[in-house]
DNA sequence: AGGCTAATGACAGCCACTGACAGTTGACAA
DNA sequence: TTGTCAACTGTCAGTGGCTGTCATTAGCCT
């Protein structure tokens, strides 16, 4: 009764390596493609036949084009909703937020490396950004890790979203400050970890100056 | 030289009465179709065949299927930004913000209701939200909304956008909580503007408390 | 070795969307 | 009024994303 997925210390069978192997190789060719000649400009028939597979097995792999796109985004993401849930319990969801952000970024950055050339990974976030149908579908993701946060702050704060408020705004204020800072950092000149941390604690650090009664006197 | 879109008080000719004609009907075949059957579940050519013209003349209105779902959006949101220019310069950005949005809604509210039923188009937030593709499309759009409202906020502030980060950061705070606020109020049960009015004045006003270090003794 | 099943390729088809060209119709002037 | 021009439209052909189906291949397990 022993499958595929057996024991801790097994490694996966041949038939698990070769689907990870034509995985990783679409993920790849997809963003080498995408980065160099256009996301519109490429068509799936080109990234499957960099890869030597069929046009349906892209779509096996992948739900579409977007998809291959932006999967990269996902390797990351797990590493912050564990570093969220580290923080000591004595910090304020704003600041539990931030730090967690901020040193989710280097274990992100090591989780993709793995996949995916970090240049290549780097460059994406342009891609993205400056794609109309990327931008919007990364959005959409974006706004359902939202969601998550909020479960994880309510959980931490062991309130209830449906009757206190105060979870869903809070991670609706981090949202927003990330989504603004995101945009600076892909649009602008310096697409470095370095840039994207210091961004983004620039930016978090303005919302109480930002809420001011009057931003003359601040 | 008279041109066709001629003096103020001058009715547009012919053409352009029947051309808005045309747009309007396919507007709201669009979205009656759409919030019927569903969004993916109708295709342009039923659309086109309910107005009676051909399919490229549907994608001569529309730039797509997209396009003409969230087409109805726009009629109301030149009412908010002017709501928000009128603001009293002595009012703080996210005061200004938050008065131009509540008076926003019954401007808006009556500028669709000359093109489309009212009930038309508050059922069309449901289908947006519930519509992973469109909901993409909706938030790419209010994404660059936001930038609009930065630089309006700026120039009330007299500030520049890229040497102050507090137009910036105030408008993505509110453009989070909007959001929030948009998404309960499209999935839950009270479809009305009264209803939009109070959710966003209560989660504008948690904004603060949501912030503040100690939730428990808020 | 041989049966089972997951993975793949090949093919046909739907639909959103676009370019090109020809026909029709409102606008405007002679 | 009539002729000319420009705008609007319909038709047709084609591209590309995406899906269902079915036969074939190839890892897996006894």
């Amino acid at each position: 009764m022993e499958t595929a997925e057996a024991t801790a210390a097994e490694r996966p069978g041949l038939r698990e390596r070769k689907k990870q192997r034509t995985h990783d190789a679409l993920l790849r060719a997809s963003l080498e493609l995408f980065t160099t000649q256009g996301y519109e400009a490429t068509t799936v028939d080109e990234i499957a036949e960099a890869v030597d597979v069929s046009q349906r097995t892209f779509f096996r792999y992948f739900a579409g084009k977007e998809e291959a796109a932006l999967a990269v985004l996902d390797l990351g993401q797990e590493h912050f909703f564990a570093a969220l849930r580290a923080r000591p319990a004595h910090e304020a969801p704003l600041e539990a937020l931030r730090n967690a952000v901020l040193e989710g970024w280097d274990a992100m950055g090591e989780a993709v490396a793995e996949i995916v050339p970090v240049d290549l990974y780097l460059r994406s976030y342009g891609m993205i950004e400056s794609t109309p149908a990327l931008l919007a579908a990364h959005l959409r993701r974006a706004d359902q890790v939202a969601r998550e946060i909020e479960a994880i702050v309510a959980e931490r704060e062991g309130l209830d979203v449906r009757t206190d408020p105060r979870p869903r705004v809070a991670v609706a204020v981090f949202a927003g400050v990330m989504r603004v800072t995101e945009r600076l950092w892909a649009m602008g000149g310096d697409l470095s970890m370095e840039a994207m941390r210091e961004l983004t604690a620039a930016h978090l650090d303005a919302v109480r100056p930002s809420l001011a009664e009057k931003w003359r006197t601040g």
